[in-house]
Formats: C-alpha cells, structure tokens, sequence
DNA sequence: ACCTATTCATAATA
DNA sequence: TTATTATGAATAGGT
C-alpha cells in the first residue's frame, strides 16, 4: 500500500523507518481498537520503537493485567516474574506444611485412622498420653490456685465476720440495744458444679485417681 | 475496506462478527509482525475472540514476559500488582489457617498450655479423650484381626499336624517300623512381647481393662 | 473458504 | 513532523 509495493525485512534508512513506524504503528492501534469494538475482543497490544518509546493500547472495560492474567491462565505460559514465582512457590510450600498438619490433627482427633499400621497408631497414642498428662498437670496447678485463692477469700471472710461481731459485741455493750447478724461466712455450694469434669473421679482418668 | 463502509460499533450479526473478528485478528497480527520487522520494533499482542479463544503475536529475539518487564519499568504501571495482591493474600490466608493448627496442635500435645483457661483445658481434653477412644477402638480392631488370623494358623496347623499323625500312623500300620512323632503345636512364646502397649493392662488405659 | 468492489493504510514525496 | 496522493492491502458483503 503506498506507492509501491516494499519487502518486509528491516528498513535500513533511519528516517523512512522512523516514518514508517509511526504510521504503522497508529495504523495497528486502530486497528486494535476497531476489533475490540466491533467483535467485542478483549486486545492487548504493547509496542515498543527501536529507540525504545512505548505505546501501548487495551480494549476498554479491562485492563491489560486482566488480559495478561487470563492469557497465562489460557496458554500456560508464564509470564511472571521472579517474585511471582517465589509467592507461588511459598504458597506451595505453605499448603503443603498445612496437609501436614491437618492429617495429624486428624489423626491425634482420632479420625482417618484406616490407613494406619498399629505402630503408627501406639504412636499418635502415646502422643495423646502425653499430652492428656500433661493438659492434666496444668488443670492441677489450676485447681490447686483456685484451692488456694478460696482458702484466702475464705479467710478474709472470717476475718471480717470477726471483726464485724466484733464490732458488734462493742455496739451492744456500748447502746443495750439489741440487734441481727445477719452476716456469716456461707461456703459456695455449687462449687462442686463448677468442678472441672477432669476432677470428678471417673475411670477414664486413673492418674487423677492416683493423684488423688 | 470492503464492499462498503462500516460503523465501528459493535457487529450485532453474531456470524458476521465472528467472520470480521476472523479476518481482522488475522490483519493485525500481520501489521504487527511486519512493523517488528520493519521498524526493528518490539511488538506484544494478545487477542481474546469474545469467545475467550487467544491469539497472541510477539516479536522475534524477544518475548512476552521480557515485553511486559520493559512495559512496566517504562510506564510505571505495575502490571502484577493485582495479582500479587492475591497472592499475597492467599499466602496470608494460608500462613493464618497454619497457625491456627499450629496452636491446636501445640494444645493437643499438651504444649502451650499456660495462656489458656480452664474452660479450654478441658475441651481439649474432651478431644483428647475423644482420640483416644477412635485409637483404641481401631487399635482393638487390629488386635482382633491379628487373633483371627494366629486363630486360622493355629487351626491349620493343627490340622497339619493330625493329618502328619495320621499318616504316620497309617506309616507304622503300614511298614510296622517305629519313627519319633517330631511335629506339634507349639505356641508362640515371644508373642507377648509384640503385643502392642496399649493391650498390656495398664491403669493408664481402664477403658481397656473393661473391654478385658 | 473464495471473490471482488470498495475502503483504508501507507510509501514516496514534498 | 505533517500533508498529499498514488498505490497496494485489507476487508465487507456476497457466494
């Protein structure tokens, strides 16, 4: 097109090629931006000259990330760089660590057993033994805090009712009057349902029994 | 160009389109092989059809990936950015689901107790107890197939062991000579000792002692 | 897919 | 660079 017909290999004289370039390059980004409008295509096109200018065109409504992302999803080529892959390569490495875990979690809930050989099972066992021991051991020192706490309030309030029919007697000896006390040191009676299940006696936990 | 002129607006004719789209994919592919030619320019092309089939051109010596990295370093457009972030973000999500396993973990093994409150000791242990029973239940399955079988051997055997008896017998009838009956039953004294921890009675384990 | 009238793009030129 | 224009290329519509 033009008044004569050219080869297509590299035009050697600088300025033609520079002209050339120019137009063919308006001449593509039309053309790119008629297509996507006519034939509802999504077009990307990114030109870069020999002297390194960039002109770029996108199909309006996207955006040329969405373009390239769906262009690796579609080919398979990667066009990521480094730290695309390390990202990848860390959330590889992540889930993985993640099934891991979550098969022993299973296993330690008791579950996906089937698969397993009897010594992997004395395995997760022992596991449990050890960890019932020492989660119990940590419910002992609990218990045994909470033992010593009441005993402190228990003997506050001793103190205070002393004090108090102590003050009392005083009130008395001092006015002749006659008064209630009314206060007195009640134990809490529904402690023992707030007991932990761990400390109620029952066989499945024969080391408590011991302990106790 | 063609019989007519057209508006560029959206082809609603949906073979039409598919017919322009063809032959206009085609045009643009070609000006952009030849300005990369011509020119010496760096060329990246990526056409979806509105039926999500690609079509891509890239200049030779060079590549898409490389066209992107100059395009983002030149235009300071981060091309990646939308992706990283969900990458980033899955990354996130997957590290955060690892924790959290990493805890219960930790707690299942009776590790880390001492942030946590009684309430939550006991849950734990509920699973923990919850395990053991699934273990048990499965270690026992396993007991009993083991028994099964040294049962069907020990039959066998047995059965070996009368027919080598009565042959012999059927021998000393038959030739009137003496031989030494070698063969018997013999249990399997080291059994015992392969016999799995959790099947030793022990008081660790009463459920067991019941099922005993 | 092929045909071709027509429009469009552009090489040469200024 | 831009404008002009003759020419070849691209393609719309039809088969």
């Amino acid at each position: 097109m033009g008044r004569g017909k050219i080869e297509i290999k590299r035009i050697e004289n600088s300025t033609n090629r520079q002209v050339t370039f120019s137009k063919r390059r308006n001449g593509i980004l039309k053309k790119a931006r008629e297509i996507s409008v006519l034939c509802d295509a999504e077009v990307g096109v990114v030109i870069f000259s020999s002297a390194g200018k960039l002109y770029d065109f996108c199909s309006p409504k996207t955006s040329l990330s969405k373009i390239l992302e769906k262009y690796q999803t579609n080919s398979g080529k990667i066009l990521w760089d480094e730290k695309h892959k390390s990202l990848s390569a860390e959330i590889e490495r992540v889930k993985k660590e993640n099934d891991t875990m979550q098969i022993e979690l299973r296993h330690l809930k008791g579950e996906d057993l089937n698969s397993l050989q009897p010594k992997d099972l004395i395995m997760i066992e022992e596991a449990l033994d050890n960890g019932l021991t020492n989660l119990n051991e940590k419910l002992m020192e609990h218990w045994e805090s909470h033992l010593r706490n009441n005993k402190m309030l228990e003997d506050e309030h001793r103190l205070l009712n002393f004090k108090l029919y102590f003050q009392h007697q005083q009130d008395i000896a001092l006015s002749g009057g006659m008064r209630d006390l009314e206060l007195g040191y009640q134990p809490d009676r529904d402690f023992a349902a707030q007991m932990p299940i761990t400390f109620r006696v029952q066989p499945s936990h024969p080391n408590l029994q011991e302990n106790n």
